[in-house]
DNA sequence: ATAAAGTCTCCACTAACAGGAGAGTAAAGG
DNA sequence: CCTTTACTCTCCTGTTAGTGGAGACTTTAT
């Protein structure tokens, strides 16, 4: 399979495919006679495997992690696991942080007027040492 | 002042000063005999207002703006309270695909036995098309 | 006088691609 | 058969917000 067709069976870019097989993640054969690169229906597979992973916030260097744990037929579902459950606390994390960055911007926003008149509790906030940030 | 207190009286690296420099948000003078650059003390408030805008999630060009907002006495609060509410809204589609996310790994891991046999669903669900995303 | 600390510029690197130039290849239509 | 359009190739640049390091200069401390 050409490129395009391979990036439609696998919802990314041509780009992007092609970045990936830059850095080796899914790298096809090529056509002798036009260089054009050459992919396997495993290889496509591989693509929707890692669009998904990526999906779900795995860097490419987990997703290739996944790929290998995937491709070893005697892995064991620890590891997988355990990366999973790794994704979460930092997802969790992640979510905290942004919960009390909107807990103080709603703050500020409650108490802002928003006409025309120069007084901003917002920037105020920004400018004073009041903030425990 | 040098860089190196300025650096700690605003809690940023001299790295980090240097950059906003170079990026002309904070463009100190320079000391002419060395090519130091000389910090006034109206620079760190710069500084240290950069730093929280930063922790809020503000991007450095929306910091040039609150900025700019910031040392225009004849501003407005309405246009500080729109770029703040929209970053609030920038913040919740993220907390909600972070959830999201969060809900979907947590349901794969609570599916996967994590032990030394091969079986595990959240591969499984990387691989197949079932996964509505 | 010498050593340590601070500062300078310049360059490369990060993550994960996207955009575009210029050139070659393939498929479709007339 | 020729032309147009679509596809693909490589190579280069840009993105965000800095970080790390090299080599050179200055200042401060001992």
């Amino acid at each position: 399979m050409n490129i395009g067709l391979v990036a439609k069976l696998s919802n990314l870019t041509v780009k992007t495919v092609r970045y990936y097989a830059d850095i080796s993640i899914v790298t096809p054969g090529r056509n002798p006679k036009t260089g054009y690169r050459s992919y396997s229906s495993d290889d496509v597979a591989k693509l929707q495997f890692i669009r998904k992973a990526r999906q779900f916030n795995f860097s490419i260097d987990e997703c290739r992690e996944l790929l290998s744990l995937y491709q070893d037929k005697n892995r064991s579902s620890k590891e997988v696991k355990r990366l999973t459950t790794e994704k979460i606390l930092e997802i969790d994390t992640k979510l905290e942080e942004l919960n009390s960055l909107k807990y103080q911007l709603k703050h500020l926003v409650s108490n802002c007027q928003g006409n025309d008149r120069p007084d901003c509790p917002i920037l105020d906030a920004l400018s004073n040492d009041s903030l425990s940030v």
